[in-house]
DNA sequence: TCATTATACTACATCGTGTAGACAATGACA
DNA sequence: TGTCATTGTCTACACGATGTAGTATAATGA
């Protein structure tokens, strides 16, 4: 298989759609669902989304009658896990304190935050 | 002033070293540092990184004798914050928690990371 | 069989990036 | 003080990603 790529920011948005339906999606919903938040897309604009997306193994088709079905290849928790992961690396060097430091001294951790990511943790290690 | 943007993989691993300077270098010395880890770079590209830099906002310089000084205007950490912040508004709405779930859940937190980040929040509560 | 219609293919401008040559300014030295 | 060497700025260019969508094609149902 084709090594999972990062998607653009317009890709990102259909994935939210797609990944919202449900276990997979026709063409047609997803044009309707997209008009929702009123992006003025050409139907063809998210064809050539969905297309990419496809060359990035993140979603697949299958023909179903004379239209598509878009079934994600990947959950958006593994999509997240692989940004995540990447980001960590290239600015970070990988180091999960380093990233939280630097929210942390640029004040962007609210207490509420620190308050629920201190139980988060307390948790996981009483799971140990 | 332009606002901060980010800045490429190359113009990183420059920055890395003006950081690694200290408040200050001369394009020489930059230069010469820069050979240390043998990335083949002719000057002139260098300098094109180092301008660069300048239209981003991250780096100013001062005319010396008959070369350039060139000087940080962030620090490595407010960069690192700036970048992640805005990796945690496009791909986990913010929100930190989205952030480390999708790193446990991808296996990618060990015990030690767990224990280390355990300790740190324990730390700041108690500061509080 | 043929019109319809959704998809696939192709196109294209723009931007970011890595790469660097050409040209300019400025000291330093003869 | 004129010329040369050095260092910096400007300009260029190819390549890939991205947003955008027109055109060609294929499948389907009437």
């Amino acid at each position: 298989m084709s090594k999972l790529q990062k998607m653009s920011d317009a890709e990102r948005e259909v994935m939210q759609f797609v990944w919202a339906a449900g276990r997979s999606v026709s063409s047609a919903k997803l044009l309707d669902d997209l008009k929702t938040i009123n992006r003025e897309w050409k139907p063809n604009t998210v064809l050539t989304f969905l297309a990419r997306l496809i060359e990035k193994g993140i979603l697949t088709s299958v023909r179903h009658g004379r239209s598509n079905e878009y079934i994600p290849l990947i959950t958006e928790s593994e999509y997240k896990q692989f940004e995540t992961r990447t980001f960590l690396n290239s600015v970070h060097d990988g180091s999960v304190k380093s990233f939280i430091t630097a929210l942390y001294e640029g004040n962007d951790l609210t207490a509420e935050e620190i308050a629920e990511l201190k139980q988060w943790f307390s948790q996981k290690e009483a799971k140990e």
